[in-house]
DNA sequence: GGTTCCCGCATTTTT
DNA sequence: TGCGGGAACC
């Protein structure tokens, strides 16, 4: 076993076979003494306090390793949870690259949502639902929501469904059913909350769904009301890890404590510090708490810090340390010096955003004194999506390129939820949310009329819309062109759901398929193996079964029924036939949507882990410049990073601070320190005196976390002008309000503290520009044919060398061109903490 | 049944 | 200021 999955490429082969014997843990290799200690520490609870960059995925991946080596336990019995599938799947990408190949994908390893599917489709009779219930989103969720809504007799204008939805969310957040919801919320939503919530858990259950809150509180409620059940899991989850456990809510909490009662071997893995969704249900009182909800845990702080310069790490931790109630920690790094944080302030908005813009350039050709920059290594966090505008304005301008994180993802796009509402009636043509999403989408002549007309005939039926459908077609309650139209619309329902039916499915995909065992039975149950849990992705697979012949359609794989469906539907036509500009994009996008079906057996799996194709990051070639917020940089890292907009009532958010006060404020706080521990080289805080909200001029004060920062880690650049009488022309042009709001904000204690702070020197002059060296050594280090490691691109070979950069063929990225200085050995890869 | 117009509203986001 | 949703209008 290797830590390095192409170690002949460099080490040799006869080398690295002797090395293995004399070193029979690797993975512990390079590791520093804390995390060696929470890699080792196997047994009881563990917290794992790690802070910004101190190299936790690393000793959490080596610590199931050292597992799974010392045959403490087997891959089927670690429980490893994350919140992301991208997490998960970086996860297992690791430990199987620390493990060798030889370790079978780990079945329990996986988001909190993800396990939770998979232990709900075992049980989902003990909570009043069948194996193949379907998943909810956030969008099935609102209709839903409306029609309970209406039926309530509610008014939806008062009363939105978005807010019901948000509020039941946060009950279920909470681990409170109908029934458990506390009284003194009992009064929200016009009094009816807790009914409407009844309601529509009802609901849910008629229509065999769930959404994505009652995945994790179906599994809670089995659990507490089925020992029997529970006890199965306590006993197969032998060793149970968590990431990011400042980010778990009450149901999570208690999931999490249900199933280590037994054992007790649970390793929790967070940073008090990054605690920032809060308003999303997260409970930073999980990590507080930890030694009390598990009497006798070792508590292991991660404090070496190997991302970030000295400087910054200092600022960050001045900042954090206003902060009451943490479990604390100090972190501390080798790296001496580097640049401290810089402090600038603008006029307006639109003047940071052109000061970024080129300032960005400057660094990217190197004359800020230190190495140049690519665009790529450069990232401009922003509290609020909103802020980003400004940015692209300005880089559209002068064409900077720049690629913005975040946005309406992937599968919440329009045209691709239409075409899963499609996927989804050919998997359970029963999927009435589904059906009523696209019955007349393309256009079917089928209106609010024809749609009542359907929804009362399966209502009286007691069957589906689609049935429903059937019916009102063949006894003519819905005649001509629509009624035609409908006819063909089940007809072509009923032929894909045939061709999914009649193709080999994998086992416990849905509930014709699964076992002869009875879930919940205990005699069946007790007899159930971890290994017979089979993933129902990675479980079985079709292999060259995926050609099946097929009445109609022959030979057919999933990928081109899927095709054949959008097609038949007339859906692709819809948009090709549209003439807005976003019609070709829509077409691409679901183009994409069918290629990613490619790395599926099927259209089921496919359903069932759509999440995945989300993160659908293409490479890139040309570099760009970043742009996303605070709370999408969580994790990642950037050798630059710029965080403007740090003005009071915008970062704080004012509505943080209304809603929850100084609870809402030390989030804020910590959602600064994780914005500065992005930083590895450069970080840069900017504020605007004056910027436009919702298109009124509006005067800012600085952020009151600017006073925070430790002065002698932040040197303040001083805008142009700041001394010499205002902003001249700006100022000049600006009108009367902006120049009382100038007034004001030179009056303002933040500007007043900007200015003593800026006592040495103007650094409105850039500094001296230092000479671009080229960093010869950082090639010389390197020959043609080297295996080498590169942060963005992975692994590759050394195919040539100009200059000081390096032509790389990589692995997965292709041959590119890149300064050696980016390039490491791969040897000396798995020392980089991610 | 489809389009257009107007009003209200406006963090952070994963599953 | 700009967007989305609902209502009114064609």
């Amino acid at each position: 076993m290797s830590s390095f999955d192409d170690s002949d490429a460099f080490e040799g082969a006869s080398l690295s076979a002797r090395a293995m014997a004399a070193r029979p843990a690797p993975y512990l290799d390079g590791l520093n003494p804390a995390q060696r200690q929470a890699v080792e520490t196997l047994d009881g609870p563990v917290l794992m306090l790690a802070g910004a960059g101190t190299g936790k995925t690393r000793a959490l991946t080596a610590r199931i390793a050292h597992l799974l080596a010392r045959g403490q336990a087997r891959t089927n019995e670690v429980l490893a949870v994350t919140f992301t599938n991208k997490a998960a799947r970086e996860m297992k990408e690791r430990v199987g690259r620390l493990m060798g190949q030889t370790v079978e994908g780990m079945p329990w390893m996986g988001t909190f949502h993800s396990i939770s599917v998979k232990i709900l489709r075992r049980h989902a009779e003990l909570v009043g639902l069948k194996s193949n219930f379907t998943i909810l989103d956030t969008d099935d969720q609102i209709r839903l929501m409306k029609q309970i809504i209406a039926a309530a007799n509610i008014d939806e204008k008062r009363w939105p469904a978005r807010q019901l939805a948000g509020l039941i969310d946060n009950w279920k957040n909470r681990a409170w059913g109908p029934e458990q919801v506390p009284s003194a919320e009992a009064s929200a939503f016009n009094n009816v909350g807790t009914e409407l919530y009844a309601a529509y858990q009802a609901r849910l259950l008629t229509l065999n769904a769930c959404d994505f809150g009652d995945l994790l509180l179906h599994v809670v409620t089995i659990f507490q009301n089925h020992p029997d059940v529970l006890e199965q899991y306590q006993r197969w989850f032998r060793y149970i890890l968590v990431d990011e456990y400042q980010d778990t809510n009450v149901a999570q909490y208690l999931w999490l404590r249900l199933l280590a009662a037994k054992h007790k071997n649970i390793c929790c893995v967070g940073d008090d510090d990054q605690s920032i969704y809060g308003w999303r249900g997260a409970e930073v009182g999980n990590i507080l708490r930890f030694e009390k909800d598990f009497p006798g845990a070792q508590v292991i702080r991660l404090e070496q810090n190997y991302r970030s310069t000295e400087h910054i790490l200092a600022a960050a931790s001045g900042l954090i340390s206003a902060n009451a109630g943490r479990l604390g920690k100090t972190l501390w790094t080798e790296a001496e010096g580097g640049e401290k944080v810089r402090l600038i302030g603008h006029w307006d908005g639109e003047e940071e955003a052109r000061w970024i813009g080129e300032e960005a350039e400057a660094i990217q050709r190197g004359t800020r004194g230190m190495e140049p920059h690519s665009l790529d290594d450069q990232a401009i966090l922003v509290r609020a999506s909103h802020q980003m505008r400004a940015f692209e304005d300005r880089f559209l301008t002068i064409g900077l390129p720049y690629r913005v994180i975040g946005g309406p993802r992937f599968y919440e796009r329009l045209e691709i939820r239409d075409a899963m509402a499609y996927f989804r009636l050919a998997v359970s043509p029963d999927d009435d949310l589904a059906f009523e999403r696209v019955v007349n989408t393309p256009k079917r002549g089928l209106g609010e009329k024809a749609q009542q007309t359907i929804q009362r005939q399966a209502r009286e039926d007691g069957v589906s819309l689609l049935e429903g459908a059937r019916y009102a077609v063949t006894s003519g309650q819905i005649g001509g062109k629509g009624g035609a139209q409908l006819r063909a619309f089940v007809e072509n329902i009923d032929r894909w759901h045939q061709a999914i039916s009649q193709r080999p499915r994998p086992a416990f995909s849905s509930a014709t398929d699964a076992p002869s065992i009875i879930p919940g039975s205990d005699e069946a149950w007790t007899a159930l193996e971890p290994d017979d849990f089979v993933d129902s992705d990675d479980g079985a697979v079709l292999e060259d079964e995926s050609l099946v012949n097929l009445g109609g359609y022959s030979p057919l794989n999933h990928v081109r029924l899927a095709e054949t469906i959008l097609d038949e539907a007339g859906y692709t036509a819809m948009w090709q036939n549209d003439k807005t500009p976003e019609a070709p994009g829509r077409l691409e996008n679901l183009k994409e949507l069918v290629k990613a079906l490619e790395s599926f057996d099927n259209l089921q799996g496919f359903l069932e882990h759509v999440s995945l194709i989300m993160d659908n990051d293409s490479e890139d070639a040309e570099e760009k410049i970043t742009i996303m917020t605070l709370h999408a940089a969580k994790g990642l890292e950037f050798p630059v990073v710029f965080l403007p907009g740090w003005e009071d009532g915008l970062f704080p958010s004012q509505r943080s601070m209304d809603e929850s006060g100084l609870r809402g404020l030390e989030e804020e706080r910590r959602l600064a320190y994780v914005g500065i521990t992005r930083a590895e080289e450069l970080c840069t805080i900017s504020f605007a005196g004056n910027r436009r909200v919702y298109g009124q001029w509006q005067s800012q004060l600085p952020s009151r976390f600017i006073d925070e920062l430790p002065a002698k880690h932040v040197e303040v650049l001083t805008p142009p002008g700041l001394y010499g009488g205002g902003y001249g022309a700006a100022g000049m042009t600006a009108g009367i309000e902006d120049r009382a709001a100038r007034a004001d904000v030179y009056n303002s204690p933040g500007w007043k503290r900007l200015q003593e702070r800026s006592q040495t020197r103007p650094v409105s002059q850039p500094r001296e520009a230092r000479n671009v060296v080229i960093d010869l050594d950082a090639v010389s280090a390197f020959t043609e044919g080297d295996r080498v490691f590169h942060q963005k691109f992975g692994y590759g070979f050394v195919e040539g060398i100009e200059g000081d950069k390096l032509e790389v063929a990589f692995d997965k990225a292709g041959t590119k061109h890149v300064v050696a200085s980016f390039i490491v050995s791969a040897d000396a890869a798995d020392d980089i903490p991610f």
